[in-house]
Order: C-alpha cells, then structure tokens, then sequence
DNA sequence: GCGCATTACGCGAGGCGTAATAATT
DNA sequence: AATTATTACGCCTCGCGTAATGCGC
C-alpha cells in the first residue's frame, strides 16, 4: 500500500522541484527519494516524470498525484490537530464571568471537584458570555442576573455589594451608607479588574474621573497612599481583608448589590455536574 | 510520522467493533493490532481508547480520529483512481462518429499514427458527437457535413454515396440510376451498424419496412439468399468489395451522397495532430 | 568542478507472527 | 471451552545512508 511519508516525499519534490532539494528539506539522502519516486510510480502503475537529460519533472500525472497528495497531508494533519483539541478540551473548564470575586470562588470550587482538570476562566460582558456558553466556548459563565432560555440551567452564586472605601478624613467617611451621585463629581481611583462593576459608577457618576489602575499592587498602594476614594465590595473584602487606613461605607442605591447566577447548557451539564 | 497503514487499522477496528475481527479482515494477527492501537495513541499524544473488562472501544477521541482516518483513506483511493484514470486516457484516444466506414479509415489511420496508443470509437448522432467532443469525451468525431464553431478544427474525410443492391431479377436491376422513391413500399434488408444513414430511408421510403439485422453474417448471408433489396455503398464496396449476386444501382437523391469531416477541438488538436 | 539523477551494497529500525498469559463469557 | 486483550521474543522486510557512476551546465 501507499503510505504517507511517500506522499510527503512527492509533496516535498513538488515543492522544491528537484530531488536534492526535497531530499534537503525532508533530510534525507537523494538516492533514497530516487528509489521512493520510482516506488511510487510502480506503485500508481503510472509513469508519473519526465527524465529529462538531468533533470527530473512531473508530467501531467505527477502533478494530479502531487496536488492530491498535499490535500491528503493536510488532512492528515488536521486531523491529529482536531484530535489533539478535542482532548485537550476534554481535560480543560473554560469558564467565563462578569466579575472577578465569582470567578475565583468557582475556580476554586472546580478545582476541588475536578482536580484533573485544567481550569481556566476570562471576563467578558454579557452578551458575550452567553453566546461563548452556547458555542462551546465555555463550560459555565458567572452572570449578574438570573439567565433565561429553556436551553439553560442555573444555580444562585453569592452576592456582592458596591462600597466606597474613603479615606478617614473624608467629609462623608462616618456615614453608614451613601448614594453614588453623593459622590459624584470627586476622581476616584478604579482597579480594572472588576467585570462589569465599571459600568455602574460611570453611569452613576457621570462627573467623576475614574484613575484605572491596572496593576493590583500599584492599586493598592495608591489607596493607601493617596486620599482618592475607591471601591470595595463585601465579597472581594472576604477574601482579601478590609482595605488598610479607610472607612468603609456601603452603597445604597439597589443596583449596588448583585446576585450572581453559575449558567450552563442543559446538555453540557454533564461536564460540570458536581459545581451544580 | 503517522501512517496510512496505521490508519487503516484504526478504521478497521471502527468498522470492526474488535480487534480480532480487524486483524482478521487486515489479514494479520490480533497482537499486531494491540500495539498498533498503543502506537497510534502515542502518535496522537491522546487516549483513544476506554479499555473494559475484556472489551476495547473508542473513546470520544478514538471516535473522532477513525471518522478522519476513514475519510483520508478514501481520498486516498480517490487519488489513486483518478491519476490511473488520467494515465488511461492520456494513452487511449476515442473517436465518435455518424457512420462506420469513415471511422473504420480514422481507426486504421489513428493506429498507424498514434501506434502506443489505444483507440476506440463508437456512434452516436451527430448532436451527442459534438457535445461528447466539446466535453473531453471524444478526442474526435466523424460528422456528415461540415461544422461551424470558432473552437473547431476539421478535415475533409471523404465521401460516401449510397446504392441500391438489387437481386438480378428485380424489374429495376438494370438502371443506371434510381432515385429512393422509386423503390419506396418494398421491404429491404438493412444492417443494423450503419450510423446516421438509418434516417434516409426511413424519410425517403416510408412505405417501406426496413428487416434489421444486426448480426453481419445474418445481414450478408441473407442479402445473398433472399431476393429483398439491399443497401450498399460505394465506401463499402472499396472496403468489402461488392456485393455477390447483386446489381448495384447507385442513389440519384442528392442526400444519398455525403461529404464527411473529422473534427476536433482546437484545444485538442496536439492530441490529434497527425490526423489532420 | 559542481550540482543533479541514478545504481549498488549493507545496515538497522520497525512491523509482524508465534507463543504464552490473563481475563471474561 | 472459546473469545478477547495483552506481553515477550525473534524474524525479516524495507526504508535509509554511504559510496560510486554518469551526465550536463
């Protein structure tokens, strides 16, 4: 039977145009694509060259047999990529959420439950996560609201509530809670991770200036460092500790707080049962 | 690299359900499909198989992996039937034609010019000559008259003119011409093998009835026994010599005299070129 | 003289079969 | 007992490289 290292070396002599070429390319010697190419012509059962003096070329035959053999190649090699693909998202959660605190609490949850599992998560808005959830994109993704769609399942997943995180001297540091227009009009400082939450305060907060900081220590250590107020959320504080030197005063307005939903595909279930 | 014979084998073991069934319809030994299999999962990096009790099967990937191998092993035999098909007809040259003597010539001149060549001809009408020319079919035809068409080559290839063969004592026998109406309402023997000169008679004769045969002896031994009118013609007769026991009265009816051309595509001509 | 194609000869990897083992029906 | 998968061991094909020859720019 033909085999494909004939193919490739009829491919390689179709692309280099001489043996020694092709023999180059594959590293190999000349002679053994000199006996490959007579094989591979006993094998068609078709003369496939023309011997010039001392050069050798496809004739029509050939060149069918070469363009055919590049097609079988690729092939061949789409398939070992798509296979390995396959396997490779067998192994692997791909989750997609709207704020970084869910996320990690659900990363932390999969890698529990699937520790052969590589887990890997990114924020995207919205819309995009749920067209990413039903492409197969993703596994599961972390909303703000409870999905619809008959084609979905879900599971409540914590809440979190927007705060200010003031400076002590701030003229609003001892209240017990603020509204966001409050505050309006003051520059605050904004770490860039945080999902969605960047919608809130710039529609809330139509005059205020957000510093983004996309860097977590260089966030930090301005907070501590500077008198602009910032955010924090009752979830991210639970993991990490209440912000050093400020008054946390919580938000008031409803939109502040949020109930997160864990959304996967019925039929892709299965991957992701015991997080549900 | 991974191989078509590897590829088989995983095909096989798809189609099989077993590896003993696959190594014997491979022709080879189960053990030689064991590792086979353990070779091809090492290729792919990736497990492909769920090993049961005593029981192999694919997994998903497996599954994936044998939907690709079979589709590369049949465009594997794709290539191979397609060059071996294009190998043929660069060596084979086919011929269309309107009627059997010119192409009788045409062979006789197609194998001394062409004498590597393998020749065939068949007939047709003359709308199925040239479609059958204008895609590939035929590297020529023979057509009754001249042809129009900027992508045409021809050749003028000869004439041919139709007679009557007449029993001796037939009360026409002695003319020297007749014209086809005069004969019209007698049955006559006609050759089945006579290309597009089945409609003359038919239109010219209606009151006639035509005995075919189709069998060359049949039609000669019955031309030479019975006293029923026959056709002849004078290409024929420098072919097969004139007809025993018969007069033969040449057709007066224009129609019954034809001119033929050999025609080409102009595209085609350098397959052709020592024919015209 | 250098590059290309081809032939001659020997090596060694690898694909295969046989034999043997284990597990399941 | 029969069927299936698997492992161990050795054979032998066949694809390869090296060396050498022929041929042409």
């Amino acid at each position: 039977m033909i085999e494909l290292f004939q193919l490739e070396q009829l491919a390689a002599f179709g692309k280099y145009g001489t043996l020694s070429k092709a023999a180059e390319a594959l590293h190999l010697s000349q002679p053994t694509l000199t006996r490959s190419m007579q094989k591979l012509e006993a094998e068609f059962g078709v003369s496939l060259f023309r011997h010039a003096k001392n050069k050798l070329e496809f004739n029509e035959n050939g060149e069918l047999a070469a363009e055919h053999a590049v097609r079988i190649l690729n092939q061949t090699r789409d398939m070992l990529e798509l296979v390995r693909a396959k396997d490779r998202a067998s192994h692997t959660l791909s989750f997609g959420t709207c704020a970084p605190v869910p996320a990690l609490i659900l990363l932390q949850n999969a890698a529990q439950a699937y520790p052969n599992m590589a887990v890997s998560t990114e924020s995207k808005d919205n819309e995009t996560l749920l067209a990413g959830l039903r492409n197969g994109e993703y596994q599961a993704i972390i909303l703000p609201y409870q999905p619809e769609g008959q084609d979905l399942c879900w599971k409540e997943y914590g809440t979190e509530t927007l705060a200010f995180a003031l400076p002590p001297g701030h003229p609003l540091a001892n209240r017990d809670g603020l509204y966001m227009r409050e505050l309006d009009g003051e520059n605050m400082l904004l770490y860039a991770d945080i999902g969605f939450w960047h919608e809130l305060p710039a529609q809330k907060m139509p005059h205020s200036r957000f510093l983004i900081q996309s860097d977590r220590f260089a966030f930090t250590e301005l907070v501590q460092s500077s008198v602009l107020p910032s955010f924090v959320t009752d979830a991210a504080m639970r993991l990490y500790g209440p912000p050093e030197n400020r008054k946390v005063v919580p938000i008031l307005d409803p939109e502040a707080t949020v109930a997160y939903y864990a959304v996967c595909l019925k039929q892709g279930l299965h991957r992701v049962k015991r997080l549900f």
